[in-house]
DNA sequence: AGTAGTACCCACTTTGAAGTAAGGTACTGA
DNA sequence: TCAGTACCTTACTTCAAAGTGGGTACTACT
């Protein structure tokens, strides 16, 4: 009857697929590993991951909402107020995404030097 | 005299932001997690990771290989043979995004109940 | 009165990531 | 001899991701 008995990120049509690609995603990495820290709001989120434009940040949000991954909590005051901050599953998700960052951030060096034998080897 | 003496992901120029670009890339993902296997010959990954063109594997696995992340070992025969396995850097990287890609897919059912909840009070 | 901050949404345009298709070489099997 | 496998590369095209600039509604500061 239905084809999705157990998820496989390998198989095309997979919803595992999506999911991975939302959490994956250029800003829903840092959003997700800076909500980690703590909860923010709208806009010093936007301060907090450098340049991303209102417009992604918002649509990031609204995608991990969607998933289940951030909490959403607008209070009805003005000017607005709105905060964002992990939801269990979300805190889960954040702390994979978070330790990817953090160990990136480490490599950063051996990164640069494999780079570098790299291009001197391909010339 | 330089500015990168601390690699943050939160700043806009950071060369961690590319690396992280590339291992949560769209196929990135999938190929190292493939590759934490077992070594992969290029066709035999092209079959496994269901959906990529090669134009986009022989792409990524380029990328990967410049980083530092994957070893490339073309045997000089005919037909071609080109196997591709993970450096230590590399496996490294391929056991945090392969824990990611596995815990995703533990939680599909979740995220489509949160998707269907978000829905429901959507309309 | 004018300007800035808050948290967005909408329309438009641009960029770049990815898909499609074809070519190339050297072989094997039908 | 023609198809098929292997591992790509290049050119062309498409389409979604992302950027840009506008508007909203209200307040607080100067």
């Amino acid at each position: 009857m239905t084809q999705t008995l157990m998820p496989d990120v390998n198989r095309a049509g997979c919803p595992s697929r999506v999911i991975l690609e939302h959490v994956t995603s250029r800003w829903g990495v840092l959003v997700l590993a800076a909500l980690l820290e703590r909860s923010y709001r709208f806009s010093e989120l936007r301060r907090h991951v450098d340049g991303v434009s209102e417009k992604m940040l918002a649509q990031t949000l609204q995608a991990l909402e969607r998933d289940g991954f951030v909490l959403r909590d607008a209070q009805p005051v003005i000017p607005p107020r709105v905060d964002y901050s992990l939801t269990p599953l979300g805190e889960e998700a954040a702390n994979l995404v978070a330790g990817l960052a953090r160990w990136v951030e480490h490599k950063v060096p051996d990164v640069q030097a494999a780079r570098a034998a790299y291009d001197g080897t391909k010339v």
